[in-house]
DNA sequence: GAATGCGCAATTATCATATAAATCCGGCCC
DNA sequence: GGGCCGGATTTATATGATAATTGCGCATTC
């Protein structure tokens, strides 16, 4: 518990801790602890327990008002975008239901910025992308985690599209492809298929939108049916 | 300055302060006052000041090192998608250049959302999308605010997923909106096409997602070609 | 008996001060 | 020249006190 990490002092630990809590459901809408409380059970000072709960009020998790306490916010006020959010939203127990919104977030995001990456990427950026190609293909043949090629693909091209608001979802992405490669792994021995992502280096290169776009909505459609199907199974 | 408003204490009035400066880029990266200065600076005691400081660093937009001091984060770190920092962006000077990739953003989120609730929407989700067509055709006649209207109809798609991850764009969408239509209006008289929302209602409520994205696209196009078209007078 | 206003009490908000920890910088030792 | 050490600066943590906010119960009034 008391690990010297860097950049991990006890204002972190603490946010961490009650972050993934809230975001796992442990507390209640009503009865969060109060600073004095919270004070107690982590052994820390009250600036430290306010100071985290400063830091959850900032992504949308609490809200504090006088005499009434503090207290979780309903999760539609939740900043689900925000890397640590979505990182403990991926910590607590699998559930197929969020991987399946995760990767329908996806089907917007990336055959968008695919097509974006082909008019937009340059140099720079397109040799980015061949790079993790080429470690796809390398982990292909068993040399270097497939899984890190996979992402960084995926993320080259977010990146590629020099548009912020993309690159800001690199976290989603990288989240949602962790689970759902853990998920789809689980289901049959199926690799990352190396041509379909072949296909959407070549129409950015050849500057081409519209097949860069379809290319990437097929890698993802292909995931969605996997989960849609599962799913189905699983309450039937 | 010292307005009583409800839920805007001193802590909360130094996070927009701080924030908006900070995006507005009137702190370099280094440089950025200590917590002793801020405190003189703002007449608060040093734990408000922490607290801000902890509240933008949630945000992304500040880190603290001991000895080394408070400093701006490099602007790839920030949480653009967080609600505060979408509404500072905004508020400091209008930019072309932002508008677009706000714009180039929501091409990615609404035609697949239009898509996405053209299979989930359930009947209070499609009422929700009709009123709002309502009221743009409302405000057509003078009666109401178009804008208001305009804002309504593209949330209630994003609520109308059910995915949670869509409807945390409300944010985004609303920010984009809001600047988009004053510019549009800037450069013509156009009024936002009723006609063409009321094709995305239609596909929605036939449950064709197919149409409905295409619908939705065509709407963003028509915006992303004006925006484009002006950046290149502007720049020529 | 119900509505209204008042005061108590609980909780966060703010302030003030002290001490600890981290780390940059300069100088010293080898 | 390079590594080690100490001082100084800044954030991190602790602690205690006071102010502000507001839910809730009680009394008061009609």
């Amino acid at each position: 518990m008391t690990i010297r990490t860097p950049g991990m002092n006890l204002t972190h630990s603490l946010v961490e801790s009650l972050g993934l809590a809230i975001v796992t459901g442990d507390y209640q809408a009503v009865g969060f602890p109060t600073e004095a409380e919270l004070s107690a059970q982590f052994a820390a000072s009250r600036s430290v327990t306010r100071e985290a709960v400063k830091m959850l009020t900032a992504k949308g998790l609490l809200t504090a008002r006088p005499r009434y306490g503090t207290s979780v916010e309903p999760e539609e006020r939740w900043n689900l975008l925000d890397p640590d959010v979505l990182r403990w939203l991926l910590e607590r127990k699998f559930s197929l239901r969020l991987l399946q919104q995760f990767t329908e977030m996806r089907l917007g995001i990336e055959p968008e910025a695919a097509g974006l990456a082909a008019i937009n990427a340059d140099k720079e950026a397109l040799a980015e992308v061949r790079r993790a190609l080429g470690q796809m293909r390398a982990a292909a043949d068993g040399e270097g985690d497939p899984l890190v090629a996979d992402i960084a693909f995926h993320v080259a091209i977010l990146n590629a599209t020099h548009n912020p608001f993309y690159a800001e979802l690199q976290e989603l992405v990288n989240t949602a492809l962790r689970i759902s490669i853990r998920f789809t792994n689980r289901i049959q021995g199926r690799t990352a298929s190396i041509l379909a992502h072949e296909t959407v280096l070549r129409a950015i290169e050849a500057r081409d939108p519209e097949a860069a776009s379809q290319a990437a909505r097929a890698i993802i459609v292909d995931v969605l049916d996997l989960i849609r199907a599962a799913r189905q199974t699983d309450t039937a």
